[in-house]
DNA sequence: GCAATAAGGGAAAATTTTATCCCTATCTGA
DNA sequence: TCAGATAGGGATAAAATTTTCCCTTATTGC
């Protein structure tokens, strides 16, 4: 694992939801497993645009967080399954006001986001 | 400017929010500049560890974005103020509701982020 | 027997972001 | 006269994040 140089201010309330919430996948994560999303494959092709490892690591982190916990089944082919926790189930107003304002606006988003791209 | 080599997804809301939200301290400049304190160097007071070039870049990829204005007085030494447009005034309670959730889970939070840090 | 599926980690490369350092200009105050 | 405030950009270095590639294990289906 990569050890941080640089150690993180936890000032106030925003320094410690980016600490847990920065991250490329993390939001789309707990977002899509609160929709029933539970397997690593399924999480996987909701978001293909993310590689495999990177959804593992941040799935670890939220793990470490304690936003989600992993469920293994002792089968073969393995079987894991990831849920929220009661913490990470508080999250997700929060996710989902994000969303909602990205799709109120979307139309202005997206023209100066690729206005200047 | 660096060019990115990898296009972004706009796909829903939330892709569209992260484009424009996500950077180390843009959710404390917008903060920052609701609150009042609109020049550069009061910015960059009220955020001490960012380095004040990452400050002026985020800062220009918000008025790009159209979520601040920047309005230039023509004195020496120079002035500048920023604003928040009306657009960037609409995600003022969006921002209030992530800090909202980092200070309610503070001690919480500030526990499992150094449990493994 | 071989490919696909399931889950996931190590190592190294590529990409992206942020920091550091140095430069510009002009006025104010010690 | 020299330091400091004011605003900000270029070039490069460093840090952090994400991607790519390869490896493991065991079962199902062809």
């Amino acid at each position: 694992m990569y050890e941080r140089k640089v150690i993180p201010n936890l000032n106030c309330g925003l320094d410690l939801i980016g600490e847990v919430l920065y991250g490329k996948w993390k939001i789309r994560l707990l977002w899509f497993i609160d929709q029933g999303h539970k397997r690593p494959s399924e999480l996987q092709r909701k978001i293909p645009d993310a590689s495999r490892r990177v959804l593992n690591m941040q799935l670890n982190e939220l793990e470490k967080h304690e936003l989600v916990t992993r469920k293994i089944y002792p089968v073969v082919p393995p079987k894991v399954e990831y849920s929220l926790t009661e913490f990470g189930k508080t999250l997700i107003p929060v996710i989902a006001a994000l969303g909602q304002w990205g799709d109120k606006h979307e139309d202005r988003l997206r023209d100066v986001i690729l206005k200047r791209l």
